[in-house]
DNA sequence: GACAGTATATGCATGATACACACATATAAA
DNA sequence: TTTATATGTGTGTATCATGCATATACTGTC
């Protein structure tokens, strides 16, 4: 197969899965794209203020406050004070993680569904593969954070994110 | 790795594959996704209608309606009249197709890219993969549709495109 | 204490979209 | 042939997500 048309696939594959996620996610709990990642984000990072948020989202700040604003009306998340008292720190309710598990859970059969077609043996090296180009696409930290948007960090925990860790290589300037 | 974490990372390439494509073509054309969409898919498939448009896009009649109206006004789309007289046939303009190409060279450049990332052995067993995965994610000729409507046919022609090949034994009921 | 910087919130405008409906044309039935 | 139904296109209206500009509250510094 030609490079140009094995880009040409991976560029189909890429919306293809990005749609079967967000169509699975969105079918199970009426949220759209930025809800979902904002329930996702809260799920393994609480605390954050809304424009930590929203630098992670890649909304602006305005757009944020009325996610965040829509999210708490309906009591899946929550706005605490903070020390610093411009900040609020923002958590997921209880009603938030019960959404939250319900997105996990029709994120994880999609995907798993996918692999599940891959012959068994050639897993291991699909994964170094991911990976690979993963690591390729984290050009900051501010980036990483953007692309592990709808991550499950229970099951990719941060010392085997190549996407974490090429963070931390720029972060660190290491090599 | 686990098959969980595997599935994690699929799901996080799609979504930092499908980010850059289509910002890469955005910051180049001042596209939005459907217009992007569009003018790739009209591209490849000249004298498409707009309800059959619509469905490949998986846009409302409306919604497409519009989306032509506006393309047509800066003149990067054509309407012609068909047999048919219901219908309209859609085309590029010389325009249209010049800001085709600006979208094939600005997708090209990012996913051949990626590819260029991994090692060349093993580019060959990735394409395998991929194509796998792709053929297990298409269940409908229309869904076939939808998922190469960013699809450059000059370098992924129809008879080696998994997807297209798993939409006709679908259709046909082959095995 | 005055001032610059930061976090949150809000008024307003825009753009993409869907729904409901209107109209033209084609096809099938009576 | 006439009538009824289906199909393709276009439009009025409403909604929703978003961004920009601005206002307000708080922090830290000089």
């Amino acid at each position: 197969m030609k490079k140009e048309q094995l880009a040409n696939l991976l560029g189909s594959l890429a919306i293809a899965v990005s749609d079967a996620q967000s169509e699975a996610m969105a079918v199970r709990t009426s949220l759209n794209a930025s809800e979902m990642a904002a329930v996702m984000t809260l799920g393994t990072s609480p605390g954050l203020s809304i424009d930590h948020l929203g630098k992670i989202l890649g909304l602006s700040h305005s757009a944020t406050v009325r996610l965040v604003a829509k999210l708490a009306a309906q009591g899946q998340i929550a706005r605490r004070p903070r020390a610093d008292r411009r900040e609020v720190g923002l958590r997921l309710t209880a009603k938030g993680r019960a959404l939250r598990d319900r997105l996990v859970t029709a994120r994880g059969r999609v995907l798993e569904g996918c692999i599940a077609s891959l012959p068994a043996a050639e897993r291991a090296a699909f994964g170094r593969l991911v990976s690979t180009l993963l690591e390729t696409l984290t050009a900051s930290r501010r980036q990483a954070d953007h692309i592990c948007r709808l991550c499950d960090e229970t099951v990719c925990p941060l010392e085997s994110c190549p996407v974490e860790r090429k963070a931390v290589r720029l972060e660190t300037g290491a090599p």
